[in-house]
DNA sequence: TTTACTTAGTTTAATCAATAGACAAACTAA
DNA sequence: TTAGTTTGTCTATTGATTAAACTAAGTAAA
């Protein structure tokens, strides 16, 4: 049953664009955020009203005239709440808390010794609860808890299959939110990454991103209309799978050719990623052909994808960052030559703006949205 | 600036639900579209009684009692107006005209001797002439001309490229626009056929369809959350040109080992495609292999469509479809060992229904979901 | 035939959100 | 001091949905 209009999807509607006006915009004026979003003054006034009531919008005095009454300038108020982010690894769990706004108020990590559920459970439980401990007093206090985890996630968050961590069929998303009594969302790495450099890294003015998360393997988290996609059953993304040679090496997802067997940080025949790393910081040659040669299959994948989705952006993120002064030339020259010329020329190819914390700044973002789009019930109770 | 919410746009919105659910399951009564849609039965009697007055609905006597008072069955007046669906050949136009659901009234089909723009544009008149001049009155008379094309088309109806026809930047849609002073939509040929097959084929039920249109070439058509996905630059879809073997055959693209190279009908090193055909109908071994070849090569792209998109259903159209006894075998071997088994569950692989009528019904429907979903200025004037 | 009960559809009054426009407040600039 | 401008609030109006009453028209059982 779609969703009928009523008037309360209206003012759900007209609050939810003030408020991202202000976040956008601030310190802006509530004439401002009038002319801006075409609302009538009244109704901006009464809306903003409501939004100060709840504590999502501060009044921080007068600005500065334009020949007439001084505007009262209004602020999002980013600390009204706080967010979690959580990325497990294979080896560690790292955690931040952020504000609001998405900005960074605290950071941790802990090492995994081993990758038993229960262990690594626990592990995370007292990973969350560090940071919990950690939150400044608010309104709304911990609103929510992202993780992205290294594997296939269905749509309610339970882990279908995480190879590295050897899980298989975990519901992480019931066991988390039920400990916590809080809203949890998880979601595979590279599509939380993708959300996090759409919202606070290298694609915030891009409609149409495709996220490359390079390391061991390759995972993508692809965006359209400002929305991240997901598949029939919130699966997607496992382009790190997609033939790239039809009678190539063996992969153990039982196809032949797979991309990430030709350009992870795992896919050289002879030396691992630190040790090419280091060999091509110091200048040798064998390091440096290595990755160009790493660069070329990046290159030859990310043209099927800019053939196939023509993004605005493509961003490379996760380990594979550390070697772009090295593949980033053989990444250009190959998608020049084998992408399709239209769809390269709306297209561009960047490394990722917020380094390794890509995923972890996407998680928390994950809570923050959840938060601020809680359906017309709840939304009743709050605002 | 974001659209804000009004009490316009609340009945805008639940017009079009109450006009949809008529559609979707006419003969029904109001009583029945209450229920279906939540909405309050005064409410839908007041809607209906607009569209009644706007000759988009029918009110067709009694139906059956269920213990009360007999209800009114409402229909659908799929003969309210008339669409116009073309579709651009290499070697013919083919034109159909459609009621306002999408069946087809008339069907007309001419060969092109050449390929100039002015020649293929006159031609392209005609055709279209011929086809309202067989139109039978009606309220709305034509709605609109929906154009499916071979190449690759932007976001306002610009030809970018045509190598078939060997058209490069060409406005059709402006030319044709101005000349018959109705709306006019074009599309790649592809992108029309995922819509016609969604909309009136394979895939009614499913919201997330990858369609195939194999011929000379091979072209895709992505439909997610039931919408057509349109890259960055309204350009996408260019799968046909996805590497699947990195140092393979040179492709015109400019690209090396693309998938039309080795799955397209023109793929046969030795046999045109209606050879193949002919020998496999009277059972050559030849012509039976050189299917399966093609199957397995075609099964390797949609692997790499499964693991990316995961799609509830995968639609092969165009000529391929001629060929299908003798391919799907292979088609889902191939996938079968290479797809991720946790996304080949989600997603199955059917021929398209329409045959080789997907891209003139999507072209129809473009011009009827126009007809529908005319902006709140321009309904004021109909609605 | 009568009576009780159902279902379909309309009408009416109430609610509520947005809007236009009047108005007050507070400022600039001549 | 005065005229004009900009900001923000207040008020009356509009219009869409809704709940609930009501009318219409049937079924079914005593």
């Amino acid at each position: 049953m779609k969703t009928t209009g009523d008037q309360f999807l209206v003012k759900k509607i007209n609050k939810s664009i003030v408020l991202d006006t202000i976040r956008d915009q601030s310190p802006i004026s509530r004439a401002a955020v009038s002319k801006m979003t075409g609302l009538n003054k009244g109704t901006v006034s009464s809306l903003v009203a409501e939004l100060i009531n709840n504590e999502f919008v501060l009044e921080i005095g007068t600005g500065k005239s334009s020949g007439g009454r001084k505007p009262v300038m209004l602020l999002f108020h980013e600390t009204a709440g706080y967010a979690i982010g959580v990325e497990l690894g294979v080896a560690k769990i790292r955690t931040i808390l952020t504000n609001l706004n998405g900005e960074m108020v605290e950071e941790a990590s802990r090492k995994l010794a081993r990758t038993e559920i229960e262990y690594v459970t626990q592990e995370l439980f007292a990973a969350i609860q560090s940071m919990i401990d950690l939150t400044p007093p608010s309104r709304y206090g911990i609103v929510g808890i992202g993780i992205g985890v290294p594997g296939i996630v269905d749509e309610t968050g339970r882990i279908l299959f995480a190879p590295n961590l050897q899980w298989e069929n975990m519901d992480l998303n019931a066991l988390i939110s039920e400990h916590f009594q809080l809203p949890v969302t998880i979601d595979n790495e590279a599509n939380a990454g993708a959300v996090g450099e759409q919202q606070y890294g290298a694609g915030r003015d891009a409609a149409n991103i495709v996220y490359i998360s390079v390391s061991e393997g390759i995972g993508t988290g692809i965006i359209f209309g400002r929305e991240l996609f997901r598949g029939a059953a919130g699966l997607s993304g496992e382009m790190g799978h997609m033939t790239i040679e039809a009678n190539g090496r063996k992969c153990r997802c039982g196809n032949k050719g797979c991309w990430e067997l030709y350009a992870s940080t795992s896919s050289h025949p002879q030396y691992d990623f630190d040790t090419l790393v280091q060999m091509s910081a110091s200048g040798e040659a064998d390091g440096i052909r290595g990755f160009y040669e790493m660069g070329e299959y990046l290159g030859i994948g990310i043209s099927t994808i800019i053939n196939t989705f023509n993004p605005e952006l493509i961003i490379i993120g996760n380990q594979m960052m550390r070697a772009e002064r090295w593949i980033t030339s053989a990444i250009q020259q190959t998608v020049a030559t084998r992408s399709l010329s239209y769809h390269r020329k709306h297209s561009s190819i960047r490394f990722a703006q917020l380094e390794t914390r890509s995923t972890l700044l996407g998680a928390a973002y994950y809570a923050i949205s959840g938060f601020f789009s809680k359906d017309r019930a709840s939304l009743a109770e709050t605002m």
